[in-house]
DNA sequence: CGCCATCCATAAATTTATGCATACCCAATC
DNA sequence: GATTGGGTATGCATAAATTTATGGATGGCG
């Protein structure tokens, strides 16, 4: 017997974002779903309402009449959402101590510095102290108190909280491409120089699976620190990865088109169960979720 | 592994019910659930959040300071989300013909006259007819196409949705009252007149159930029109049942406690599956959804 | 003071929804 | 015209939620 159920609420959010983003897969990166889910469920909604919401593309989804009128109230549910939940956050109690949050290597050099600096402005009474190691044991022998992963983990005793996908690009300064000039379809990149980490294997690796055989003095300049590396591709010194959205919006920067695909990174917060409920953890789990949210892809939505 | 998800936004409906209602079961009783789930989903909110929302008394759910601050937000939610719904329900193409709706007898006498009222002045261009009828085939073997009924239809192939409950309570007119004198405790109810049906016999059956043997003629007054009945109630002929809501509302009225308790009636809408998409039927299906809404216990959310 | 109704919490059984793998379609590209 | 990359739909095993059926605790009422 089928139920036509009440429209529930949660399946509003899925519309609001399949409208948004364009299509299926796209609004389940956003929500942290798979692909089969939004696809049942915006046909759930369409059942309900005995409406069609979507013509199928071959490009995507894209909303009919009917739903672009359903956007507006959509909207109006999303705005009070947030500030239900921001009113929430506001009643958890607040104090200091000192917290430890672990990444891998990668997740540290790229994205946590700007995050770790604003976690420092918000949020001055707590110590901070950040991991960089790719073991994924830290949680349980207690050296962190937080991790922000790019898997979700699978171990007992842990609360996991998916955040979302940050997009990498490969990026060149326009000085240096006007140089060295644009790659040519088919071109090999590897004749470009590279900007490297001196300690980190992750890009090595990364161009091996891609079938480059290249070893760390395959990177003409090398740098750990994440806000040096950086300043040396905006300086021309060669070619370097980064997260796409932030790099597009650099104008002394221009994207290289890859001849392979790079992996989208999602993000996992993971905290021991034992100690959520302390504020201070709260408190950086907090700001750490809103900070990394503002980060991932589909983040569009505020 | 725990997962400590995004507030699902459907959670905020069950916390607004919960605390406007009091208790879980209520709140259960008006979103057509039960108490566990109602339950474990306040759970996870107070998880998510990290701070109590109600405090449990034996009487109900109480809610703390920070539950009351979540309200206004909730409600805005709320609003929005009834926006949406009848966005959606005003897209739906409008069409002649007849439809035939089934009820219950009891509940053709006591709750689907003004209904079909309103259905009138709301789609006159639509004929309708009412089968009263306690055969619950009706729908299988195409004698109706909507059914209201008082319990969850397990067929396949139909469509069913949960409305909500009636409450129902025994009533007299004051000018009776005065006349017969109020009933004392233990006194014996018997000894009212009692306004009754002529050709249905569920209220005699719900007596004997009640352990008080009466027949047909018990009841002094007798009227096979819903309406009629209830004027014949508020003259003064004797004691009547009717909906809580609407009697408690008519100050010529007096409630009469009773020895025992008087069922809800909870409302199930059903369909076959087949012709459900017929544009008449999906606008009848519409207006006995919003008006047996309106009816039915909970309701003061609008 | 015991009875009874109402409420919440908890434990098994079943329904329901999700994720995964895969097939398939279309457009752009070489 | 084959190939590649992005999208959507479907079948099935599994995980997650709900229902159902209990027990315990509290307050009203005779």
């Amino acid at each position: 017997m089928a139920v036509l159920s009440r429209l529930e609420w949660s399946h509003i959010e899925v519309l609001l974002a399949v409208a948004e983003l364009g299509s299926l897969s796209a609004a389940a990166r956003r929500l942290g779903v798979t692909q089969p889910t939004v696809g049942r469920q915006i046909g759930a909604i369409e059942e309900c309402f005995g409406v069609e919401l979507f013509t199928r593309l071959a490009s995507g989804m894209e909303p009919t009449e009917a739903a672009m009128a359903l956007l507006e109230p959509a909207r109006a549910m999303r705005e009070a959402a947030n500030k239900l939940e921001l009113t929430a956050a506001g009643r958890s109690e607040t104090a200091g101590g000192t917290v430890r949050v672990t990444t891998s290597v990668f997740i540290a050099h790229h994205v946590m510095p700007p995050v770790f600096a604003r976690l420092r402005r918000l949020a001055p009474e707590i110590s901070l102290e950040l991991v960089a190691s790719d073991t994924t044991e830290n949680l349980l022998f207690r050296e962190a108190d937080i991790a922000v992963r790019m898997f979700r983990p699978r171990q007992l005793d842990v609360v996991t909280r998916f955040i979302g996908e940050v997009e990498l690009g490969l990026f060149g300064a326009k000085d240096y491409l006007d140089r060295a000039g644009r790659p040519e379809r088919g071109d090999d990149l590897l004749r470009y120089d590279f900007v490297g980490y001196d300690r980190e294997e992750q890009l090595v690796q990364g161009f091996r699976q891609a079938g480059f055989n290249v070893d760390r003095e395959f990177f003409t300049t090398r740098c750990d620190n994440q806000a040096t590396y950086w300043e040396l591709v905006r300086a021309g010194c060669g070619l370097g990865f980064g997260q796409a959205s932030i790099a597009r919006a650099d104008p002394d920067l221009e994207e290289v088109p890859l001849g392979f695909e790079l992996p989208r990174l999602p993000i996992w917060l993971t905290v021991p169960d034992v100690i959520r409920h302390r504020p201070a953890i709260r408190r950086v789990w907090a700001v750490l979720e809103a900070d990394l949210l503002a980060i991932a892809d589909g983040s569009e939505q505020r």
